[in-house]
DNA sequence: CTGTTCGATACCTTTTTGGTATTGACGAAA
DNA sequence: TTTCGTCAATACCAAAAAGGTATCGAACAG
């Protein structure tokens, strides 16, 4: 196709020959195949170089449409495969949507704007079912459990915060224990059906030996802090809650030995080789070096 | 390219391989090629069979665009090297659009229609000019001169006619002859430069000398027709004319030796192998069969 | 009439492609 | 657990396709 081309741009043989650097017979030989392959004369030979027929005519007018969907074809191809095209499924919970989360998937959306981003909140059981249905190819959440076929790399550890009532006295604290919250109402969100960070306050609590009320109707974040708004009690949370400001809410840091810093993960099959997944964890991979806020 | 898109379809190399009429190691090679070739993987290969990755899914999209493309190229080319794709120029004069001519043209345009006919209204010698230029594919004319490069034939031979005013005496007469018309005034519409109908009817009146007032100033046979029409002489014209049926006008056949039949040609050039000439010819040729009005 | 410029042909070499036999890996069934 | 079947990959050979060199014959220009 290129040969035709070329030789319907110099309608001359020889000189055609020279520019796709081969030798005239054989380029001689491929037109004539094309010809006969097509039941057509594509050229009409002169004494002073060859012509184009109407079916030559024809067929140059198609020529720069196929080659040019071929290389768009190529191009997309290897950009899909250096994983700058394509869809990438991202599983995330309810509270991952607040601080870290956001910033790898615009950093992500910034360097491969060619990738679709899809979002689909699910808790960490969904997520992992998800990845062994292909649904997602990569989730986000907290104390993410050892499974064989799914490989965890943690983003970041932060630590964990108190959330209290402007109002309260504990705000006068720079710091605050588990025992400083003994007796007090403690807000929590349980992830069912896997243990969560719900899970290990309670345990921690348990541990230390301070007893305090528990409150568990509420299931995200959101609410929680909400109730921590109004007075309702205290919350147990992570340093990503901080960026919620809502009226009335001081967070100050946990100062535990059993409570120290809680992990956030991303989560993806250790099977997958995809080039999107590969770009993405590299992106997770240098979140370190951001500015946290 | 059709070997990525039978393994993508089938997912399995045994099965494309047969279904491509090949070995399944060729297949695996060619595969491999054209992922080395991309600098992408296309397909993950599985204990049972392949699955398609991200590039090869952008490719999978890509490919039925260009297969599609290239058919479509290769059948419009076949099409215009069977002559039943493209465009025909041809030449024509000014009585010749009067009968025979567009019935020829209808004909063709029946049978290719996706030729695109363009009609040049131009004398004689523009004609051959037109030919020798390619401007024109082929032409329509009478008494055409032989020229060395240009090829004539006769498409058909028609009666002379005499047209004369509804009123003149001549019309009690079945026929015409020559020495039946000395001293009327004749209108004759000359096809300059090159000897045409005219010429030959002047020579005619002189070979058998007979003695007419001759009107010269007229162009065409429209204009001929419509001075006979208003009374103001007799006209000798050809079959063709006879569908030009203006009021007052009477056609007889006229009887002569020396004016038997005149031809109606094609023109075309000799070495000129074009298909759709070829197609429009052999419409031409057939023309014999067709009922004549 | 001669030299030049075309594309076409003949003949050979290289490259590419396809076929056969076999391997190695994995999973299902005994 | 072993064996069998299925899968893609590899090694090796044969066939086909493509390219290169030399040369031809036709058509023009000088």
């Amino acid at each position: 196709m290129r040969y035709f081309q070329v030789l319907a741009e110099e309608l001359n043989f020889s000189r055609a020959a020279a520019r796709l650097h081969m030798a005239q017979p054989p380029l001689t030989r491929q037109i004539q195949a094309l010809e006969s392959d097509l039941g057509a004369a594509l050229f009409e030979r002169t004494p002073r170089g060859v012509l184009l027929t109407t079916a030559g005519q024809t067929l140059f007018e198609e020529v720069p449409n196929i080659l040019g969907l071929v290389a768009r074809a190529r191009s997309r191809t290897e950009q899909a495969g250096k994983g700058r095209l394509g869809r990438l499924d991202v599983g995330i919970f309810g509270a991952s949507i607040l601080n870290v989360i956001p910033r790898v998937l615009s950093r992500f959306r910034a360097d491969h704007p060619e990738v679709e981003l899809f979002l689909h909140t699910m808790t960490k059981a969904e997520q992992i079912e998800a990845l062994r249905e292909r649904r997602i190819t990569v989730g986000f959440n907290r104390l993410v459990p050892e499974e064989p076929d799914i490989a965890v790399r943690i983003v970041l550890r932060e630590r964990y915060l108190v959330a209290l009532p402007a109002a309260h006295p504990l705000c006068a604290q720079a710091e605050i224990t588990l025992p400083d919250m003994a007796g007090e109402q403690v807000i929590l969100y349980p992830n069912l059906p896997m243990a969560g960070l719900a899970q290990l306050v309670i345990a921690a609590f348990a541990r230390e030996k301070v007893v305090v009320r528990v409150v568990q109707q509420v299931e995200d974040v959101l609410t929680s802090i909400a109730l921590v708004s109004s007075g309702f009690g205290l919350c147990i949370t992570t340093a990503s809650a901080a960026s919620l400001q809502l009226p009335h809410v001081e967070y100050r840091p946990l100062k535990s030995r059993t409570l120290k810093d809680i992990d956030l993960s991303c989560l993806y099959r250790r099977d997958d080789t995809s080039p999107i997944l590969r770009e993405f964890l590299e992106v997770v991979g240098r979140f370190d070096d951001a500015p946290e806020r």
